[in-house]
DNA sequence: CTTTTCACAGTCGCGCGGATGGGA
DNA sequence: TCCCATCCGCGCGACTGTGAAAAG
């Protein structure tokens, strides 16, 4: 357990003060020992306690309402955008821009940018790293402050480029983003992006040593950022319970031959408790910041060289949450989260000898990166039906609770309540991946894990489509049919289901253009995931959706459908508007009739549905849970998410 | 009343063992 | 006839969300 150690020790050490108190004290030690008498404990009792009330802290749905502020953000977003995704409630800043948090002064709070982020919500793995302090909400507990969101990185350092896919802004340069935004102040100089942010030309930093800038990429971005609009909820067990979406990076611009360590530890993004009331989350007290317990999952290839945490993508897919305080001590695979809390991941790269012994000394030998998209809510048991449903359309492990309704359905291509890769934001993903020739990350993932008989002619000869997911550089857009056409790397043997199938949803077919969507193919049958049953209804929204994008992904030629120049930089508002409005939720009136037709069976079939045959109407779609977001709401909000979209691809 | 725990049903991949077919 | 490689089916375990019961 040496490298757990060093790794939590890393962990520690490059949180500064760390975001979560009770491991603060443990800085090079164990976490598991509580700092009783931490100075940077904050003292959360002091708060509000009653939930639901209308306390300091809390989150009134009067405010919820309000467009997100940019206020404090240094770089914020001129239109003062919002990416709420339920509201604006999980927001930090929008929390911390209107909580007084008691005795919390507001530079303890890490605001995350509406800004930039929000403007790559369209990038799936996009390649706008930016810097850590303005980015993200994680949780700074007092006497932290000097660290703004844990960037734990020496000033002096390559600072953590806190890689948030998508942006294309530039980086540091060209009003580009600061570091300590906020009142925390601009801790650390302007990230001196090597170049043009993002893209693989900041990767060309030849035989860089320590001040190596990695650049992470989320794979499946686009999924996150559909849990991440209704608020992501994870499940948390006493045994433990995966991530979904799971955590998948692509990481670049690592020393080949240098030895790094690879770890996710999981921090509190924000002070407050949370609870699920009136159809939203709201904050409800403060948040117990002593629960105790491993924080930190290394990723079992650690360490390894560069070389290899570039050649392929990372995926955390085996990380799993619980609840058990126990479970620290034997078990490396969770970690240990408190429920109706938020939490945000962050990943870690920590350059090591090749014994794999950090250099605790030296900091500049570690990046850490944030995504805030991947923030999520710790619970027992699903609040937010939205979630749920999600869960149940896009985890392949669920999928025993959604074959029979799917299957009473007959809708088609265009009448799904479930995301097809074409009307979904993951369409978007297809230009980022038109970007990546150079490197098929996501071969492993994508690709190589994919059923064979998924593939056309039963050949893995698909790999084109990652091109559409390999990293490429944003001038490199103009030829994405070419970059499509990337010979694949085959490693056979790796990843099973917990890799592919949660990935099949943005397996190569899943990223596929619009065109893709009229290339119906006959290979249903051949689909590994979705066996025959699905397919006689193949036209219903049933086995619509993730089935036939599948099928998708066996056409080697479908990426040529794509227009030329297909990116999201170059994809039309309108597209975007119209993917990002016919996402999941919305339920195609077709849809509504049958309802009506077959609900007896459709109650039958699919009593545990929560979505009823009613709810499948829009005025009752599972989004709408959210009681405060009417339909047109919601229709605004994804406008909004357009704008995220359009200040993305502009930017 | 809210939150947590547990058993349950369903799906999937893996591994094992038997059946099958081809070659020596 | 024997040996080897391949294919196939079955059982098991892992994993999911559900829903009821228990706990607080």
């Amino acid at each position: 357990m040496q490298l757990g150690e060093q790794l939590l020790a890393s962990a520690a050490s490059l949180a500064g003060p760390p975001f979560y108190p009770p491991e603060s004290s443990s800085a090079r030690g164990h976490r598991s020992q509580p700092s009783s008498g931490s100075p940077q404990r904050l003292d959360l009792d002091k708060g509000p306690k009653k939930c639901g009330g209308a306390g300091p802290g809390m989150l009134s749905e009067a405010e919820a309402g309000e467009p997100f502020p940019v206020a404090g953000s240094k770089q914020g977003a001129p239109d003062g955008r919002k990416a709420a995704p339920c509201g604006e409630a999980e927001l930090p800043l929008a929390a911390a821009a209107r909580y007084p948090l008691d005795s919390l002064s507001p530079e303890r709070y890490y605001l995350q940018s509406p800004g930039p982020q929000g403007a790559e919500l369209g990038a799936p793995c996009s390649l706008f790293p930016y810097p850590a302090a303005q980015h993200g909400s994680v949780y700074q507990s007092p006497g932290g402050a000097r660290y703004p969101y844990g960037s734990m990185l020496s000033p002096g350092g390559f600072s953590a480029a806190v890689c948030s896919p998508g942006g294309r802004a530039q980086f540091g340069g060209g009003g580009g983003y600061q570091y300590g935004q906020g009142a925390a102040g601009p801790l650390y100089s302007p990230y001196p992006a090597a170049g043009s942010c993002g893209g693989l030309g900041a990767l060309a930093v030849p035989g860089s040593g320590p001040g190596l800038r990695a650049q992470v990429f989320l794979c499946n971005r686009p999924l996150w950022l559909k849990f991440h609009r209704h608020q992501t909820e994870m499940i948390i067990t006493k045994q433990g319970r995966r991530m979904f979406p799971f955590l998948s990076f692509n990481i670049t611009g690592l020393n080949p031959t240098a030895h790094y360590n690879v770890f996710v530890e999981v921090v509190l993004a924000d002070p407050n408790h949370w609870r699920f009331q009136g159809g939203k989350w709201v904050t409800c007290g403060k948040a117990d910041n002593n629960m105790q317990g491993n924080k930190v999952y290394v990723h079992p290839e650690s360490p390894n060289t560069g070389a290899h945490w570039m050649r392929q993508e990372i995926s955390f897919g085996k990380l799993k949450l619980t609840n058990n305080k126990g479970a620290n001590n034997n078990n490396t695979q969770m970690i240990v989260l408190q429920s109706l809390h938020k939490y945000q991941p962050r990943l870690h790269i920590v350059e090591v000898t090749e014994d794999g012994v950090e250099d605790l000394n030296d900091s500049s030998k570690t990046q850490t990166f944030v995504f805030p998209e991947t923030q999520f809510i710790a619970v027992t048991a699903y609040q937010n039906t939205d979630i749920t449903q999600l869960k149940i359309d896009h985890n392949p492990f669920a999928k025993g609770f959604r074959d029979n309704y799917d299957s009473m359905y007959t809708a088609s291509e265009n009448d799904r309540l479930t995301p097809s890769p074409t009307d979904s934001p993951r369409s978007h993903q297809i230009v980022p991946g038109a970007r990546y020739s150079v490197q098929p990350f996501f071969q492993e993932q994508f690709v190589n894990n994919l059923p064979p008989a998924r593939f056309y002619n039963g050949e893995r000869t698909v790999p084109q489509t990652n091109g559409l997911l390999s990293p490429q550089q944003n001038e490199e857009v103009a030829n994405p049919p070419q970059r499509w056409f990337v010979t694949p790397v085959q490693q056979p043997g790796t990843n099973k289901l917990d890799m592919n199938s949660y990935e099949t949803e943005y397996s190569p077919s899943t990223l596929l253009p619009y065109g893709i969507k009229s290339l119906p193919l006959q290979t249903s049958h051949a689909l590994g995931y979705y066996p025959d049953p699905t397919f006689p209804s193949m036209a219903g929204w049933g086995s619509r959706g993730s089935y036939q994008r599948k099928m998708a992904t066996g056409l080697p030629w479908t990426s040529r459908t794509s227009p030329p120049g297909f990116s999201e930089d170059h994809l039309p508002k309108e597209k975007v508007k119209e993917e990002i409005g016919s996402s999941w939720i919305e339920t195609p009136p077709s849809i509504k009739s049958l309802d009506s037709n077959d609900s007896g069976v459709y109650t039958s079939a699919c009593k545990r549905r929560r979505l009823s045959p009613s709810t499948s109407s829009n005025e009752n779609s599972p989004t709408m849970k959210c009681e405060d977001m009417n339909a047109e709401d919601y229709s605004k909000d994804t406008s909004k998410g357009m704008g995220y979209y359009a200040f993305y691809t502009t930017t």
